[in-house]
DNA sequence: GCAGGAGTTTACGTCAACGGAAGTTTCCCG
DNA sequence: CGGGAAACTTCCGTTGACGTAAACTCCTGC
């Protein structure tokens, strides 16, 4: 039963390592929703609740992404949910077909972006490597020859 | 001598993809110098300075930095040039040392944020394309068997 | 030689993403 | 059952990253 804890927002700050001000914050643009309220109005986050504040804040912490960009990427989400759904119930191969193709088209749309940021980072990193190995490589040479060389 | 072109800021800004005011405004903030000034005392921008330009809106709009985190990144660079000004005058081997460990500690650092922003964005596509790949099973699925088949 | 299209500085406006204080209610422990 | 910690709403403040307008100078083609 300790997926079905429930705790208060203060808790859900420290596990996901928001402020109690972002998380209420992140309600109000529609981001997330507290699985529910106590009697009296204090918000109710389970297990489930605190992987999507975290996954927000990795989103926009470690990758960088605007709320808004994380907002559509979380739409596009319940709209593949949603979908799948109606894929479910739809009744005919075409119509299945469409719906599938129509979530091939908004995933690959997604990944097309992730792709070339990792791309971006990639650069990034083999710039960054290739110093590297070059400062390792002039530490080397000059343990290995202690001696006075030339420039 | 088409390297030795100066332009000014507006032809700096179509060739960098940056606004005119986020140019000055990142010469505010010590990102950018231009290279020097008119006469009349218009900024003037060399392709050096325009492929520092592209750079930064590289990391700022692509890889999502902060112009603060940029500006570090930079810093960083520029402080690692004065280590290679330095080594090249430095007498002693261990001194040279003591100079390229210094430097292998700071470009170490920034590789590893590198690396973790990359490793998120692999976590994101992974799951992205773990996606894509069962939508398309399921469309070459129904594409094979138009016939009627259990859910 | 002058109109108007760029450039300059200065300054105020704006939007995102929260921070923080006020005023009130709720929880919980001694 | 009383009081301090914590939650709620509401609202104003702030910082980053520019946009935009004003007031002025500069340069160029006709």
């Amino acid at each position: 039963m300790s997926d079905r804890e429930q705790v208060r927002i203060e808790v859900a700050a420290q596990r996901s390592g928001l402020t109690k001000r972002a998380i209420r914050y992140y309600e109000e643009l529609g981001l997330i929703q507290p699985t529910g309220r106590s009697e009296s109005g204090h918000r109710l986050y389970t297990a489930v609740d605190i992987r999507r504040l975290e996954k927000i804040r990795m989103l926009r912490e470690t990758v960088g992404l605007s709320l808004l960009e994380i907002q559509q990427l979380l739409e596009a989400e319940a709209a593949l949910e949603e979908v799948r759904e109606r894929y479910r119930r739809s009744a005919g191969t075409d119509e299945r077909m469409a719906l599938l193709q129509e979530a091939i088209a908004s995933v690959s749309s997604q990944l097309r972006l992730i792709t070339r940021k990792r791309e971006a980072l990639a650069q990034l990193q083999v710039e960054y490597e290739d110093r590297l190995a070059r400062l390792r490589a002039a530490l080397a040479d000059l343990a290995s020859e202690p001696a006075a060389r030339g420039a």
